[in-house]
DNA sequence: AATTATTTTAACCATTTGGTTAAAAATAAT
DNA sequence: ATTATTTTTAACCAAATGGTTAAAATAATT
């Protein structure tokens, strides 16, 4: 229970632990989520897991933390490089759906565990809420529509409709499917037409 | 429990029931929701509510039934109309805007619960699935293509793209909240902006 | 080899949870 | 007024759930 020296330390349980608790908690949220699961799916005993994590929440605490960075870490990046607009808009497009691709469970879980928790933001927001980010992308596109260059939009309503269109899609997935009685592959298929053509169609709605 | 005759039959408590569990099941979820505090926030005894319900299952699928409809009745319509194709994404884009502003949980609660259980919707799709609806649209949007009033793109991408900037600001409205640092009253308003601005973003995006 | 520290387990525990039962209260039918 | 029916409740129950404890197994240190 105490861990005073640590030198061997057999990380492979506690990760192991780590990447079995991301699968329940993703795919069932904080409430779905059972710990005797994720101790079974790990192959040990569930007082091994209150050894390793303490309780449910803090462990739901570390797996939301790297979900919530998943989500925004590479995007905040991008918004502020120094690049043209247009090639912006395509940079951002191409990491999203390479990202979501890689972690389809990622943006609704931390939607739904914010939804259902505001306060859990609270402490993750720093970097984010440097007013210079969103103030330099919209000087940038102030720039592109007194060039004439574009039309009219806040950079506010552009990012959320780049990131609409992206996330959507991935969140809908399962609903989309059956809807449009598709298999994995039609699915997948699909999205990846989306990844060649969400950039033009974004540039397209605003360039004149 | 066997209810013979049903002449009197007191509408209200079932209908109270109804209206707790809708909001309990569409904020916390089939597993979040307890029981219990649909019983209390009903103002009766928890048997009551198996009385009337028999089980949370089944509860819950009435509750899903009715969501799931209100996410898709009215867009079918409105796919089939026969107006001209910039009216009808002013139209559906406008629909959506005031049917998620009425019931913002509903988008959230009907992809959770698809997403954890995808046989829900098995059941449930009947008109969705004749393929008359996308077809006809299908053919909507090649004949405006053909005439050369817009752009190439398929029904399915173009229908996405318009439900995915509709829906995922209701989704993700608490994070976006949080993110922006607005309050309710900003957020509505920007929703109002989105409202005007939207149709004329996707129909800028496909129009030549 | 003996001791100390770390990792893992089996057996519990208290609380929560969905659900049931039998009886009481209220309402309707005769 | 009496009987039958429907609605509502209090008290339970079994299973599930997050968490704890004390001891066993394993590894590290001396």
């Amino acid at each position: 229970m105490v861990k005073i020296s640590s030198k061997k330390k057999d990380k492979t349980t506690e990760e192991a632990i780590l990447q079995v608790a991301r699968k329940a908690f993703t795919q069932k949220g904080l409430s779905g989520a059972r710990m005797q699961d994720i101790a079974d799916e790990a192959g040990i005993n569930k007082a091994l897991v209150h050894y390793y994590f303490e309780s449910k929440e803090k462990l739901f605490g570390l797996i939301f933390d790297q979900e919530f960075e998943k989500f925004f870490s590479s995007l905040v990046v991008l918004i502020s490089a120094d690049i043209p607009l247009f090639e912006k808009i395509e940079r951002i497009v191409s990491l999203d759906i390479a990202r979501l691709s890689q972690f389809p469970d990622m943006p609704l879980f931390v939607i739904n565990e914010v939804s259902r928790n505001p306060e859990i933001m609270a402490k993750r927001l720093k970097r984010l809420q440097q007013k210079t980010v969103m103030e330099g992308f919209q000087k940038q596109i102030n720039s592109e529509i007194k060039k004439g260059n574009i039309k009219s939009i806040s950079a506010e309503q552009l990012l959320i409709n780049i990131q609409s269109l992206s996330i959507f899609p991935f969140i809908a997935k399962p609903m989309l499917k059956k809807v449009m009685q598709k298999t994995e592959k039609d699915y997948q298929e699909m999205i990846q037409v989306r990844k060649k053509e969400l950039a033009t169609f974004i540039i397209n709605a605003i360039k004149n």
